[in-house]
DNA sequence: GTAAAACCTGTGGGTTACACATAGGTCAAG
DNA sequence: CTTGACCTATGTGTAACCCACAGGTTTTAC
């Protein structure tokens, strides 16, 4: 198999084998003539294996390190467990931090609606954002 | 103010106000003889306006907007109603999708207490991963 | 008075998981 | 034999910073 033919075969993009072979979570030979990469049914499952482990939360590079072990013939599994667990409390805190994020927002468009429009003077930039206070601690990102 | 002078008063760190500046959200004045920017009270004022909008969600760049339109005397607060509006239904579907992750998370941690841990074999990586099925069909980031 | 500590500057690279653009080689079909 | 579809490697971009480096400046301490 070329690399859109495996691509295809995962239901993922070209570019995203290209990605994980370039990671070293995919090892194909290569077509002795054009250089091409060639992939085999094991690859295959591979690539399957890569997208449950991804739906369960793991990250490109743990993925590798588990097929890395996997490898070797040492069993992934202890690594596995410990992965999970360790990352799901990061989840949980997270959707915390979100829910808190939403309820904010949710709470500044309803107290705005009984609000004008300003018009920015020396101190105020604008009295929406700068009517609501900045005290829950927790930062995040998008 | 120098840099970190204001990080300190905005609770923040050099590197985020530098940040900030090469961003253009702010625009210090140079101190003619040795470079050093210099922050006036104004500015604090901004950062904390940054604060608070990132607190709300608002990304550094549309921050920059807003701030644009009050530097030039329009309001920005139908921009920044406009922008919290759209940005809501994004968070609630990002909170739908780590809330199935976590709970995929759960249920496989549970599941596997139940299992050994396996060896690999020449087409069974991790039994644990692949004992669970790629159907949810959201694809999402940590 | 000077030397070290602490701070400033600009630049460039790292983080995540890819997507996209480019330039040039390869292959199947008309 | 050319066109279109595919391949290759490389580099860039994303978000919001963090960190490192090299070199200049200011402050502090002896």
């Amino acid at each position: 198999m070329k690399v859109s033919e495996l691509a295809k075969h995962g239901g993922v993009t070209a570019e995203t084998v290209r990605h994980y072979t370039r990671e070293g979570l995919l090892s194909p030979k290569r077509h002795p003539e054009n250089g091409y990469q060639l992939f085999s049914s094991t690859d295959l499952e591979r690539l399957h294996f890569i997208q449950r482990a991804r739906k369960l939360g793991f990250s490109v590079a743990e993925i590798r390190d588990i097929l890395l072990h996997a490898d070797h013939g040492d069993s992934p599994c202890p690594l596995v467990r410990d992965l999970l667990a360790s990352r799901l409390p990061q989840i949980r805190t997270r959707i915390a931090e979100l829910e808190a994020l939403a309820q904010r927002m949710e709470q500044a468009l309803e107290c705005w609606q009984h609000m004008p429009d300003g018009t920015p003077d020396g101190h105020s930039l604008c009295r929406l954002i700068e009517s609501f206070p900045d005290e829950p601690s927790t930062q995040e990102a998008l």
